[in-house]
DNA sequence: TCTGGGGTCCTAGGACCC
DNA sequence: TCTGGGGTCCTAGGACCC
């Protein structure tokens, strides 16, 4: 904890709906929300308007509209938010150059290496109000909370006090004030089995928390948080605003509509996920020698394998080999709702494959996935490369699910007729191997309530 | 038809080495 | 032959965060 409060936590207000509504001038004033549109999916982000319907991050799509039917539906359009981001991050950098981005809206600064005269409240008050206008100025409008104060977690807490659109500075000396009537879950590191395990033993305040012995804390809830949460608790945090951490693993995973049973299906995916996560690694220049898989079955337990190689790779057809294998050991026949696939051990060299596949643990199984290049698309096509598996193809207006143990290229047709009673879309494949339904959700860059297309009218029709 | 996706960190047990 | 640590690496699961 520092003698000054130089500890800025800005975070951008109900980001993805914001921008949402920034680009989309109708759904300015309107509920928004930003998340999966599946059958499974869950809200990323709740615009104000939808909050008060009591849309929160987090919960399933399903019951969102449940609760709030005539909001917008969206997918997310992650390039915009990424690019907004950057330009939000870029403002706090001329500010000073140590800024720790958290996620795409959220970002301490340390004002210590600012050029600020001093660090006295009315000074950083007045800078972090100019921040905030740079911020609107540069994203057309979007709004930031920023909290201040000696610590990260006291400058975390003050951002979350007056939001939307707030400044809370918390004075030197006056933590524990602030800090000891909040319930435990404002400690960072304190999510629901923590807080229960604490209710248990009678703590539910950080003054009770307060009054807990670190040898106490540590029987509770283990050595690392328990010296953590004794800590916090005391308003003792000298944790540095770093700028870069390593990437210590990269993972791709999926949740599907509907359970898979199929298992050359699941292989099929995972082996598309593996070239996914090798591209990601190559792109940044890493490799890794552990490969796991993730499964999550119908009943949602979820399961992990790994192995470990004796050196880093970043191959497509050595991830997809391992984590098939990986597969073939798990009881999968009640159903599987999600699979990924990770890499981790991470160097950040990339080495020849001097022993070709010879020392891989799991070396049989087929090791062809090799994926062409997709042709130009026609107008009213989409020509995919395929692997076994199964995907979600669409265009603007429509999407289907379409699979298969096929290879090579196919080509997902579209089709819009004008009748009476509306456009009708259809879709079909030229490869009698592969099968083709209807998805539930829309054509992921399209709003919900803005899709023309029911999934009931994609299915009964077709070419 | 409850419950995403991409991460990080921690714990605990077993293998193995000195 | 029995007793014993400590350290490191690996695997599996879980909690948590945004």
């Amino acid at each position: 904890m520092r003698a000054a409060a130089s500890v800025l936590h800005l975070d951008l207000d109900a980001f993805f709906a914001a921008v949402e509504q920034r680009d989309k001038p109708s759904l300015r004033g309107k509920p928004v929300v930003v998340g999966g549109v599946g059958g499974r999916g869950v809200v990323a982000t709740a615009s104000y308007e939808a909050r008060k319907y009591g849309v929160r991050s987090a919960m399933s799509t399903r019951e969102a509209r449940a609760r709030c039917p005539h909001a917008a539906f969206l997918s997310g359009r992650f390039h915009a938010y990424r690019a907004t981001s950057e330009a939000v991050m870029a403002v706090l950098r001329e500010a000073s150059p140590l800024v720790e981005p958290l996620s795409l809206d959220e970002a301490f600064v340390d004002l210590e290496r600012s050029d600020l005269p001093d660090h006295e409240v009315p000074t950083v008050t007045a800078y972090a109000q100019e921040l905030r206008a740079r911020v609107s100025e540069v994203t057309g409008g979007l709004t930031a909370s920023v909290g201040i104060g000696t610590s990260k977690f006291i400058a975390k807490v003050a951002s979350d006090l007056d939001k939307p659109d707030g400044l809370v500075v918390v004075p030197p000396g006056t933590e524990l004030d602030l800090l000891r009537p909040m319930h435990v879950t404002v400690i960072p590191g304190v999510g629901p089995a923590t807080a229960e395990r604490l209710r248990r033993a009678g703590i539910h305040t950080v003054a009770d928390l307060e009054s807990v012995s670190l040898e106490e804390l540590v029987r509770l809830v283990g050595r690392a948080h328990g010296h953590g949460l004794h800590e916090l608790a005391h308003a003792r945090d000298d944790r540095p605003v770093v700028p870069e951490r390593e990437t210590k693993s990269v993972s791709v995973e999926g949740t599907y509509d509907i359970d898979l049973t199929d298992r050359s299906l699941m292989a099929g995916l995972l082996t598309r996920q593996a070239g996914e996560v090798a591209t990601r690694l190559r792109k940044a220049g890493l490799s890794g020698r552990t490969v796991t898989i993730k499964v999550r079955l119908h009943d949602f337990t979820t399961l992990s394998r790994s192995t470990t190689l004796p050196s880093p790779t970043d191959t497509a057809t050595t991830i997809a080999r391992l984590a098939r294998g990986l597969l073939e050991g798990l009881d999968t026949s009640g159903g599987v709702r999600l699979l990924g696939v990770g890499v981790s051990g991470l160097a950040d060299w990339v080495q020849e494959d001097l022993f070709g596949d010879a020392d891989d643990p799991a070396s049989d199984g087929p090791a062809s996935d090799a994926v062409p290049e997709p042709a130009a698309l026609p107008p009213t096509a989409r020509q995919r490369t395929w692997a076994p598996g199964m995907d979600v193809v669409h265009d603007e207006l429509g999407a289907g699910w379409v699979w298969g143990s096929g290879r090579g290229v196919v080509t997902v047709r579209f089709e819009t007729r004008e009748t009476p009673a509306g456009p009708v879309r259809s879709f079909g494949v030229d490869d009698p191997q592969l099968h083709r339904a209807p998805t539930e959700e829309p054509a992921p860059q399209e709003s919900a309530t803005e899709g023309t297309t029911t999934p009931e009218r994609a299915a009964s029709e077709r070419t």
